[in-house]
DNA sequence: GCGACAG
DNA sequence: ATCTTGTCGC
């Protein structure tokens, strides 16, 4: 059988081979930033899922890196083929986000996911898995943890406290505010803890969620919203200056 | 065997 | 994630 592109992707693999395939594929990931990384874009992906689970309306939005003023975003409608299992979550979400990367017009610079990185059971989340595949430096940014301890950790903006799993340092929790709970941050692809941490407190200098995926859960969750399938989710791949 | 469990 | 009513705070 051949190496090809086709094997980073995994669709249509039952949720055993799904796992296999996380542990070979981690082996590609590369945990440093690249020497000339100079981040001028960086965007945000997020899904929104319907009723039944039957259509994802994901998207990307693209954040000039400055000013964190959107410039460009790009969405798509696909048929979910994969259940939402903890630790699979790039099998169900990937396809959808995918669909979405093709229509951006200028790549971004820098991805941040709405998930984990290497902080999962296998250390391939979904920032680690859409880095891969899209072949760009990732981030993964998570409301919650899926494993790993946190100790406590100070109240002001910017205090970070370690994620530990299995006697490793696999991410940070990170305050992006005073008086709310902690994002979690790890590195997906092409990316390092420090570097990581970084960027999430870059692009949120007042909520606690990243400026990157506020703009995309609002961008998804209005695709769908509006419904129309695909077709309307194409058509909205312009953002008005 | 019993919990935990991104979105 | 989505489905939903009300509530608390700036």
């Amino acid at each position: 059988m051949g190496e090809s592109a086709e094997t980073l992707h995994g669709w249509g693999v039952t949720p055993q081979e799904a796992v296999a395939l996380q542990n070979a594929l981690r082996e590609r990931l590369v945990l440093q930033p690249p020497a000339s990384l100079r981040v001028s874009r960086v965007a945000g992906a997020d899904i929104s899922t319907e009723n039944g689970n039957a259509l994802g309306y994901g998207g990307f939005v693209v954040l000039d890196a400055v000013s964190l003023r959107p410039v460009e975003q790009a969405g798509a409608a696909v048929a979910l083929s994969f259940p939402y299992v903890p630790g699979l979550l790039s099998f169900r979400e990937l396809p959808v986000l995918l669909a979405a990367w093709n229509r951006l017009a200028h790549k971004p610079d820098l991805v941040i996911f709405d998930g984990q990185g290497i902080a999962h059971p296998r250390r391939f989340g979904i920032a680690c898995h859409g880095g891969l595949l899209l072949g760009v430096p990732s981030i993964g940014c998570a409301k919650s943890l899926l494993v790993g301890k946190v100790g406590p950790l100070g109240e002001a903006r910017g205090e970070t406290a370690e994620i530990r799993h299995r006697g490793e340092v696999v991410g940070m929790a990170v305050r992006t505010r005073r008086g709310v709970s902690p994002v979690y941050v790890s590195p997906g692809h092409l990316m390092d803890l420090p570097t990581a941490v970084e960027w999430v407190l870059r692009v949120s200098p007042r909520y606690r969620e990243p400026e990157t995926t506020r703009h995309a859960h609002r961008f998804v969750n209005a695709l769908r919203t509006a419904g129309g399938g695909d077709r309307e989710a194409q058509e909205k791949t312009e953002t008005s200056p």
